[in-house]
DNA sequence: TATGAATGAGCATTCATTCAT
DNA sequence: CATGAATGAATGCTCATTCAT
């Protein structure tokens, strides 16, 4: 019962939030979403379940800040890879930029199966959805800026369609690992796209 | 099928079999993943909790039975089209079998919803891998029957990223309502499609 | 730890709800209103904690019946006894209905010092009200049956006074235990009663 | 008693004690017990809840001081107009004690609500003990000297009667606000002493 | 076979208290 | 002195599962 231990500098501030997020995002990866639970991160993090409350409102609060990382670290990666590429013609830039999202992918990808396929998509759309949103947004404004890149009618639409296809391509890809090496996914998805903003409506 | 009558033993099994599973499919929309609880099936079902274990191992076995039921539906619709389509040429083809998609998508967009956002995905993979590889087969079989129908190399990984794209695209724009009308979505599915099978590698 | 043990017979239905029941009585006497906690009237009981919730919705509703029970059964004797004495003359009534409230309460002091002192009173206002009206009601017809009986002026306000005075010195004699007999307790209600109902405004 | 005025440390230490008071009255106030912690406290005195413990040893002590101070409060109201009316006849004196007894509860009713009704009384008891201990002696004290005064054979029991069940329908009339008006209560109290006190035994 | 009462480990959260600074 | 981060036992309650009937 006594269980009494001191840990008297180990934990202050920063380091207890910083300590929780990384025991949060090791639970997660290693019990799943059903096993994230407040007892589990604490011990964990070598903290007591109260301290949790310090730090997070609530469990919630926690699974939030993870997710939200992880989707952030990813956009953060593929938009500067955007960025960087903001001359390139196209088929190049889709070429590196499908690029730069496979990597980001497979950074974590023991944390991506639980972001990506565990999480009750309620908790994370918002979340996933922003970092959709960022990207096309960057999208729409290339598609915009040349209007010569596309033979399609309406740029937000475009844009909508070749995130969503080629995040959820990429992710697949990753996490699957269907029997396609990395340079044939990414000729395919740059035919993919190239092909898409090349046809016209019949 | 076979509307069961009065079949002492068996029928009664089959009934509870039934009985339950729509039990869970109406808890699962209702109260969603989280509040799928075998108590509250078993009260939906009308029936003691203990019973359910006479037909299932456990809760998760009953909603592997009714996600995989849901995708089968809608590979069911979806394959029965793609049959009937089998000698049209592509672009009506791709059109027709998008516009059966997101038809079979939104006859239970209650459900789509719980299953394709909420349910841990790790739930549903196999299940909805099923689907996919089913889809899959049959558009691989398409594509390596009419080679003149793309220049894309290999057929498996074609059919990967056709029946993956579409289904994605699909699924978001039934669930998020995007501000794309579905005979602009239908016409951008035909052009991905197209598009991406008319384009050779670099 | 390992408590464990079958208990296939003992615990059904009405026998569990009595048996919580007892057990609740038990740890708030033992335990107080403080340390009526849903665990421990669990372990009174030898029940799991998940049971008392088959039985009881919360454990507020464990602790309502007790303490109604209690009121009740105190209520009960009085009635009993007013019931009985209907035709007796003033001085003789308020006597032996006095002594019965005593009896009654002296009957569980230990349940009495917690329902009557540590409850939060908000808890039970109502449910030792519903004792006080019910009381209150017999009374006030009792005085207005025989409007000579007293000189009061307003029945229902003498009855509120008479109750409430009459139950308060009894509970705390018997809680407190001044120097005061028996016999000069009941000396005193009568006189006090008696005296009020005999006095008229100046 | 002595007016504190600049006193260095005793000073900042008086001052703190008053705070934490003041604010454990005004969460008492207003979260009533159950809402009574002492994290609430110390935020309440804008103060860090370890330094409570310099000042009370534990969160019982900052109620029985706040529960003390309000029955005191009381007390030295009834007892200031008790020792005001020290020369006047009996009708008179209980009327204007029991109206001054009525307006010190009526001063702080908040408080009332939760001192005489939410706290597990035997918190309190000994507390409220004291004031009644107080009122009592000095009511002793009075009928002792004037044995004339009352048909009632012994002062002490006499004034325990009294004295409880003044305070017990003054609080009650307070807190429940029956049917009666203030004039209609004091009436009702002064005949209620006065029939009392001017009855003999059988 | 079907039942459903009973289980009990587990959960998220609170809060009185301590103690290094 | 005063702080306030940290504690951790304890709380009320849930729910997947079992098993005697």
């Amino acid at each position: 019962m006594a269980r009494v231990r001191r840990m008297p500098r180990q934990a202050r501030s920063k380091q207890m939030y910083e300590r929780i997020l990384e025991a949060g995002r090791s639970v997660l990866v290693a019990d799943g979403y059903d096993g994230f639970s407040t007892n589990r991160v604490a011990a964990a993090a070598g903290v007591s379940p109260g301290s949790l409350y310090q730090y997070f409102p609530d469990k919630g609060a926690i699974l939030d800040v993870v997710v939200d990382r992880y989707w952030n670290e990813v956009a953060d990666r593929v938009a500067a890879s955007l960025a960087d590429r903001v001359r390139l013609t196209g088929p190049t830039m889709v070429r590196e930029t499908a690029d730069a999202l496979v990597s980001a992918l497979e950074a974590d990808q023991a944390l991506l199966r639980v972001v990506a396929e565990e999480l009750p998509v309620s908790r994370i759309l918002d979340r996933r959805g922003l970092l959709e949103q960022r990207v096309r947004e960057v999208a729409t404004a290339y598609i915009s800026a040349r209007p010569d890149t596309t033979a399609r009618p309406d740029p937000a639409t475009t844009a909508w369609v070749v995130v969503l296809a080629l995040e959820n391509l990429a992710v697949r890809w990753v996490l699957d690992r269907p029997d396609i090496s990395r340079e044939r996914l990414l000729d395919e998805l740059v035919a993919l796209v190239g092909g898409y903003l090349a046809t016209a409506d019949a």
